[in-house]
DNA sequence: GCCGTTTTCGGCCCGACTGTTTTCAGTCG
């Protein structure tokens, strides 16, 4: 993608210029218009064909000139004469802990390293300790930071972060000097991956909250331990933070250790413009600095003109906008959930009885299911007749059944030309149909687009389950248009699945806001193979509302009546 | 380099910590 390409270039202007000592709130201008092109939805290409790029919000006239002979030449002529001045490999420098452009800067200027290995040889026969500000520690701090990027640069899946999170707030949770306990950070904003867990504990009392801490089970390295943050690396590689904070300003630190960092710039802004200083202890009116507000973050906001805003829209894309205007939607939340639509039963890959998923789903309080087994040529798929079988077996079992409904279903792959791999007579047996990619996916961008685009005009399809294909830190997504998608899928009347399996969150957050925009329904699948998927759930909804999802937007937060009518719609154009 | 309901120039988020320093620069979240 073209938009990619450009943001890279962005960086890579922005952190050359930092390392020979460019201006920093230049440097930042250049990393906010990454940014800005990252969020985008449309090609760069067109905006630039129309003589638009000016009007991105951090783009002036300087950087749409530099955009622009990139777009049109593919190269930018500062670019190369920079990286002629500063070796690009010097980047790398700056992703080692406690090494930032200053340092990279002198160690190239002053001793000619340029690489990583370089540096780490310098660095053990001491010859960085003589450089101006440096020390043996500093020395010594660089040499912990190469080996702890090389050990913890990986980030975590979000349930592997929550799982640890959970552990540690059950724990805390035992002693009466912990007030409130609340993981915040890039986990409470449901991101889809998580670099470290930061946990707020109020308390009047720091002490025996920090010592429970460091001495939990499954710790690797104490990194440190003090009155008012404590650090440990759990052994699989997550770096924990626990910070203590007196309960008069847990709402402000509540606030500030979510983040996101530009959604907290933009809220300081926004309070240097009315006369506030907001920090992680309140909300200070200038001059006299008199405290306004911190004990909660509702206070903190209301004290900015704003509604309180969740914290899976907290990534200043519009967020303190709305909340100026009183236009924050009421998010979809795990509650509304009212069934799993998509689950797989030991008829083919996954582990469990439908009995067993039934009984699970509805001590989770769901209204229903679907069992949406695997068709062939899956190896495990189910084969046409076993289907029928399933299906009179699933109607039975329901006539047995009175704590949920159970609707049959099938996950249907789509063939590379994008017809289903089961007849249309099997398929309208069933009460729900998904469809899904699950081979040759690297297809060219126009025909993957294609493929789907047909599977989606059998109208017996209700859903495209994982419409990307992509598998969170190892595959990438394949290339296919999914705006297309999703416009195509606005017009029919075609759900589109948030699959909430943490590998996957596919669709992810920004093409459920793209659904959102373009009116496309929205289900939300676990995907389970196992009881304990069911529980996935969260994730899906996490990602959902990070997309400025509704419970109107998602169809399986309707009651069963109405989730079948939509499902009948589906199949003939009307209700 | 961007931007304007104080401004087309002079601002640009805030505080803590560390290690190197005799008062501060660099880095981080």
């Amino acid at each position: 993608m073209q938009n990619e390409k450009v943001a890279e270039m962005l960086e890579e202007l922005g952190d050359l210029k930092e390392i020979i000592g460019e201006n920093p709130f230049k440097v930042r201008a250049y990393r906010r218009a990454a940014e800005a092109i990252r969020r985008l939805n449309t090609p760069i290409e067109e905006i630039v064909r129309e003589g638009k790029l000016s009007e991105i919000e951090g783009i002036g006239a300087s950087l749409a000139a530099k955009i622009t002979e990139f777009v049109k030449t593919g190269k930018v002529k500062e670019l190369e004469e920079l990286r002629s001045k500063v070796p690009p490999s010097l980047r790398a420098f700056l992703e080692i802990p406690d090494m930032g452009p200053r340092t990279a800067w002198l160690v190239y200027e002053r001793l000619g390293i340029t690489t990583i290995e370089e540096l780490e040889k310098a660095a053990r026969e001491g010859k960085l300790r003589h450089l101006p500000g440096m020390g043996p520690k500093k020395e010594e701090n660089i040499l912990r930071g190469i080996q702890l990027l090389r050990t913890t640069a990986q980030r975590f899946r979000l349930d592997v972060a929550w799982k640890t999170a959970d552990y540690i707030t059950s724990e805390l949770k035992q002693l009466p000097e912990a007030k409130l306990i609340l993981p915040a950070g890039s986990l409470r904003r449901m991101k889809e991956t998580i670099g470290d867990v930061d946990i707020l504990v109020a308390t009047t009392n720091p002490e025996p909250v920090m010592d429970k801490f460091v001495s939990l089970d499954g710790i690797r390295d104490v990194l440190a331990k003090g009155t008012t943050k404590s650090s440990v690396l759990f052994e699989h590689g997550l770096q924990v933070d626990v910070r203590a904070v007196p309960p008069e300003s847990f709402g402000a630190a509540a606030q500030y250790f979510t983040g996101s960092k530009d959604h907290n710039i933009s809220l300081r802004e926004r309070g240097i413009k009315l006369g506030l200083k907001i920090n992680e202890y309140g909300v200070f009116r200038e001059p006299a600095d008199e405290k306004i507000a911190g004990e909660t973050e509702e206070g903190v906001y209301q004290a900015l003109g704003l509604v309180w805003i969740p914290p899976e829209l907290r990534e200043n894309r519009g967020e303190i906008e709305a909340a100026e205007r009183n236009e924050i939607p009421t998010l979809v939340e795990l509650s509304d959930i009212r069934g799993d639509l998509h689950i797989h039963s030991n008829w083919s890959d996954g582990s469990e009885t439908i009995e067993a998923l039934a009984e699970a789903a509805s001590q989770l309080g769901y209204e229903y299911i679907a069992i949406t087994d695997h068709s062939p040529p899956m190896g495990w798929g189910v084969k046409p007749d076993d289907f029928k079988r399933q299906i009179d077996y699933i109607r039975k079992l329901n006539e047995r059944i009175d704590e949920i409904a159970i609707l049959t279903g099938v996950e249907v792959d789509i063939l590379p030309d994008g017809s289903l791999a089961l007849e249309d007579g099997l398929l309208k047996e069933f009460d729900v149909v998904i469809a899904s990619v699950h081979s040759q996916m690297r297809m060219p961008k126009e025909k993957m687009t294609e493929r789907i685009l047909r599977a989606m005009e059998n109208r017996l399809v209700h859903i495209i389950a994982h419409p990307t294909g992509r598998l969170i830190g190892q595959r990438e997504p394949y290339e296919v248009d999914i705006e297309l998608i999703i416009k195509r899928a606005a017009q029919e009347g075609i759900a589109l699945e948030i699959n909430a399996s943490p590998e996957r969150l596919d669709l992810k957050d920004e093409h459920a806001r793209m659904c959102k925009e373009y009116g496309a329904p929205v289900m939300i699948g676990t995907d389970a193979h196992a009881i304990v998927h069911l529980e996935f759930m969260r994730y899906g909804v996490g990602t959902a509302r990070r997309g400025w999802l509704e419970p109107k937007d998602v169809i399986n937060t309707l009651p069963l009546k109405k989730l079948l009518s939509f499902l009948k719609q589906r199949r003939t154009g009307r209700l």
